[in-house]
DNA sequence: GTTACAATAATAGCATGCTATTTATATATG
DNA sequence: CATATATAAATAGCATGCTATTATTGTAAC
């Protein structure tokens, strides 16, 4: 019997995230891509030589953990740290040649898994999940940005 | 605008789970539980005693994995190791009793937060909900258990 | 101009997952 | 019995996320 996987949501949740997390790694090993670097990647290839700030604007990951990706994204070729000459705080991050070369290669890999994910539900299935899903986001956002509202409830009761 | 964001799924998806994460991690902070430790703690409420192998059989996360967050439930005073005197290869995974007595409250956190990230959706929604997880989440374990088939297309092509 | 503050990015340290490898112990076979 | 194999758990090393802190550089106010 799988106990606690039947009951909680989040484990769920987390084994999905972690499946897919895991195909994509394997689908995109070939390129040097690691499912971190996608949100960067799109980005960039939307518009490329942003500066960290900017990227980290459109990525909803903290400015640490983008710190860190954009090191490895480094490491494995796909961009460049170049300074800013105006303002030496600011770094603008560049695509390589191979890292602008993966955009379609990358993007089809992850359209097939999606394709793949997909199978077996209906347009409308889709469409269901993903207005459920970020209702659910919404709630966690406003649960963790609202920690006033919280303190008020204490100290009510 | 937020490029990625709104079009890939992957995105959406860890999105929520590192919400959800978080959510849990500031409730459960309190009572020395991390959110990794959940798995293992509701299969030790329902069967106390099980060797770190039988465990394992109920939780769906890697050996070394568990071994790690077993360390890590350790030195938080949640669990005990406690070797097999018949098989000096085995060991039992014994909750301590602040494991044991966290039971009630860990439960009610985790249910609080469920019942807020529920909020506006109806009975159905959910069922629904949780019907596509499980749909999506059965084409990735077929996604990554047979590399035969892929191999196979692979060939064919 | 110096001193204080603000802004930007990097670093340290931790949690949680993975794969691959190692260590320790048991068992089976010659 | 000795050696080979199997099983159980731990460890090494990496990816990806987080928070808190530090370092660097710019700006503003005296």
């Amino acid at each position: 019997m799988s106990l606690s996987d039947e009951h909680l949501f989040f484990i769920q949740l987390s084994k999905l995230q972690r499946l897919y997390s895991k195909s994509l790694f394997i689908r995109l090993a070939p390129y040097d891509v690691r499912p971190g670097y996608i949100p960067a990647l799109f980005a960039l290839w939307e518009k490329d030589g942003l500066t960290q700030k900017e990227l980290n604007s459109f990525i909803e990951i903290e400015q640490a953990t983008l710190s860190n990706t954009l090191t490895r994204m480094e490491r494995d070729g796909l961009v460049r740290r170049v300074h800013d000459p105006k303002d030496r705080r600011r770094i603008h991050i560049t695509l390589t040649d191979k890292g602008k070369a993966l955009h379609p290669a990358v993007t089809s890999a992850i359209n097939d898994l999606q394709t793949h994910v997909n199978t077996g539900l209906t347009v409308n299935d889709r469409r269901y999940f993903q207005r459920i899903l970020k209702q659910m986001t919404g709630q966690l956002e406003n649960d963790q940005e609202d920690p006033c509202l919280v303190l008020f409830d204490e100290i009510v009761d």
